[in-house]
DNA sequence: GGGGCTTGCTAAATCGTTTTATCAATGCAA
DNA sequence: TTGCATTGATAAAACGATTTAGCAAGCCCC
């Protein structure tokens, strides 16, 4: 492979010109005949600078880290789709690592975060497994962006206004007559699950409405996880009219469970899930829900890694565009109620 | 951050030394005491190896591109889910490359690419805006892998028994009595539509049926495109009875169209398609597939760039696990079939 | 006591860029 | 003729690791 040398001779230039040249170097004068002599060689040779070279020496490898959870949930592949978008637009590659199968799974990914070999992470509900690389990453004081999780350090931390979509589902069933609406979330003590059960208990309490403990059950992430929930909530509190998913994936799975039970949608029950996805139009009945701009949460921690001084606080809320509802077909008024 | 020098200094020993015990070498004599001295100081300092003086030096970055159409298809995700496990598996870290939306979006890889800056490219589907970068890395003899793409130069192919699949899916619907058989597929001379076509037409042709042109549409890979296909093909071949379809994303939104549109499945139309992703089971009725290794896919992909003189020739089918079939709920036998 | 072997370690070149300071040449004004 | 800008380019020092060849010291054996 030509290398910056080959070229310099070619042209009988400096390897220094070349460099500028290629870089386009906007304090370099040099006149316009030399310009185009070195360009038609860099041309012919289709010469390509040397990334490795290239990163040692200015420090930066153009390399951003995204750690998922699970790539095969659509909701996270949202995510990523969004930060890959948002890096092309800063020339940054995406190194993706998944966190969910085996724990060694990444060890790569911390290889290079220690070594200097990305100029950021992005980390997505990762467990206390990546703390070495994170305490390592600090150290050379690179920009972390915690998504979706409370604890932060050295981190700028990007979540969307969990609670406030939550209170803005709730209260659409509310709305519609509904007086006993159940919650199924993410057990733990993350922010996010946490403030989308307060949205939930607080809308209640708004309208004065008072909720049972055995109205919440766990739903996860998953398909599987909300099919299973749905079951146990359905046992477990037969007197419920609606039910809020905090996540759209799980909320499919519930349909299934339900419709498996012979519970009619939304005839029996009414569903609204928080987030949303191509899928959600294509289930029968199409899902309602709450939608979050999950593409913008991509980008924007892929901006606050890029430009990490300029934000403010440490902490952001994805508020642009705001949550809001798109109903479609798995709200309806509960049957009692009146006009039906 | 403490370099391999500093190690050295602190440990009154040459950076070679150092380099060689944080690297294993096999043929290093050391005696247990200097070994000890070294490690620990490397633990003290917290040391890691500086990533582009590697790569640079040594002429390997660790890292595989992966270029895929579109991230948020789970059936792409699911392939990119099995390269990295398999990555992880080798010590790599996977680059991820999304190519739908903007043509420009994986600018920053195809540098890298060119500048020797990955060890591999695994390319899912990636039109010809990667030429250029594709000519460079063959001319590195950098190993390119083309997932269930025809055209090979200078790369291994990698791809389903496509047409054995589809073979499968449509002997399964002759089998249950189906004599109007429908298939959508994708349109375009790649190489796995045209097999999974083939399959379907050789399938009927084996068993003496004919298919009429008008049988068989373009589906697309993703809900929308499915949906609207649906819609078109049962206006123009009403006599169907069943509909073998390529995708199972796409299957998702065919059946949603059959719903709106009042047919029932499997009653009215029954429905079965290749790939297969958790939401199968989770859709109602639950989806009958042809279950592809598509972890597998991705896996061996990285298998192969990892290793790429050991391939034999250069194009290789998965056949393990081979093609299966998932009998769930969209298939029955057609509703003048005897025993119902 | 000299030759040869083993053990334990190191010197120094190399990978391909980027960047800062500097320099030669030319022009121009006084 | 001297002095001073300006233009167009370069020299050389990093950046931080890996690797090959080789060296010094100790030991053994005859």
């Amino acid at each position: 492979m030509a290398t910056i040398s080959d070229i310099a001779r070619a042209a009988n230039v400096s390897p220094a010109l070349v460099s500028r040249i290629v870089n386009n170097d906007e304090t370099l004068r040099v006149s316009d005949d030399t310009r185009e002599r070195v360009q038609a060689i860099i041309d012919k040779l289709d010469y390509a600078p040397n990334a490795a070279a290239r990163s040692l020496r200015s420090a930066q490898s153009g390399l951003l880290a995204l750690v998922v959870h699970d790539l095969t949930n659509p909701v996270y592949s949202e995510i990523v789709s969004g930060a890959q978008i948002a890096a092309a637009r800063r020339r940054k590659a995406v190194l993706l690592g998944e966190v969910a199968d085996l724990g060694a799974g990444i060890q790569r990914i911390e290889d290079l975060i220690g070594g200097g070999g990305v100029d950021g992470i992005i980390l997505q509900g990762a467990g206390t497994q990546m703390d070495r690389a994170l305490a390592r990453a600090a150290r050379r004081r690179m920009p972390i962006v915690l998504l979706q999780s409370g604890e932060a350090k050295d981190a700028t931390l990007i979540r969307f206004d969990d609670e406030g979509a939550s209170r803005m589902a709730t209260r659409h069933l509310i709305d519609l007559g509904h007086r006993n609406i159940g919650f199924l979330g993410v057990d733990g003590e993350l922010a996010f699950s946490r403030g989308r059960q307060d949205g939930w208990t607080g809308a209640m309490a708004d309208s004065g409405l008072s909720v049972r403990p055995s109205w919440s059950g766990d739903a996860g992430n998953g398909y599987e996880a909300g099919f299973a929930a749905a079951a146990v909530l359905m046992a477990r509190a037969p007197e419920l009219t609606a039910v809020v998913v905090s996540n759209v994936v799980a909320a499919v799975g519930v349909m299934a469970s339900l419709r498996d039970m012979g519970r009619r949608i939304p005839d029996d029950l009414s569903l609204i899930a928080l987030h949303d996805m191509s899928l959600a139009q294509y289930v029968r009945p199409a899902l309602t829900v709450v939608k979050m701009p999950l593409r913008q949460l991509g980008e924007a921690a892929v901006e606050a890694v890029c430009a990490p001084g300029t934000d403010e606080s440490r902490q952001r809320v994805i508020g642009d565009p705001p949550p809001h509802m798109v109903v479609r077909a798995t709200t309806a008024p509960p049957r009692g109620a009146g006009n039906g």
